[in-house]
DNA sequence: ACCGTACTTTAGCATTCGCTTAAATACGGT
DNA sequence: ACCGTATTTAAGCGAATGCTAAAGTACGGT
């Protein structure tokens, strides 16, 4: 149960709780900005936001694009939905998907990257 | 084989092919931002790049803080020093790891985030 | 009411992940 | 040379991921 504790011999112990503490702070915002990362970690769906930064697409426009089953395609949106990451709005029968606000702060920084002229 | 194109009517095969275009001349840069934010994307791997962010750490440090077995903290520090996201000094027999210069531009105002005095 | 299109959902499966445990390696002190 | 500490590595395992295939839902046109 225990994480065997280190037992080398200049462990500083306020410094340990130090950084626990400046974790502990931070914790809400790290775990909410991981799983937005962990989405965006992922190269498909990368590939989805850099589209949809651009303009809203229906999921058979991303199928076609990105030359992957519909299926395959709704699944990931699914994930970005439930993330929080994309909004859907349904037109009739298709359904068009657009970045959420909530989390571009995030993202446009990153997205921005991908087109940048020079390749730093 | 075949994704099963998608077979509607207003199928814009101009645009289609533009969306394509954007994303092959992205490609490279986007296959590398987003094994970054894979890595950057697990809570426990924020955690230390937030951690490390702000000192070097040794691999002692980071298993009590995160309070996590030894191994489990090396095999992440493995993954995010094979993604080239940190660095490793070692100075007698510990281990020290920093951040690296290479991605910094990716991850520093990620990282900024969790400090911000204000939750946004 | 029926059919076709756009999409979602389910189940199944191979692969990857992240952890534990245990053995291996590296280095310093005696 | 030997021991102890810091770290890495390997093997194994349950859980999560991302796909395919197939069934289900929603909406529009006739």
């Amino acid at each position: 149960m225990n994480p065997t504790p280190c037992v080398r011999v200049f462990a500083d112990t306020d410094h340990i709780r130090q950084c626990q503490e400046r974790l502990a702070q931070a914790s809400p915002a790290l775990s909410s900005l991981a799983s937005v990362l962990a989405l965006a970690g992922n190269e498909v769906r990368l590939q989805m936001l850099f589209l949809l930064a651009d303009e809203q697409l229906c999921v058979c426009d991303l199928a076609d694009v990105l030359q992957m089953t519909i299926s395959a395609v709704s699944q990931h949106l699914r994930k970005l939905k439930d993330g929080g990451v994309v909004n859907a709005r349904k037109v009739g029968q298709t359904v068009f998907y657009t970045l959420n606000a909530e989390h571009l702060p995030v993202l446009q920084p990153l997205l921005a990257r991908l087109t940048a002229t020079e390749p730093a």
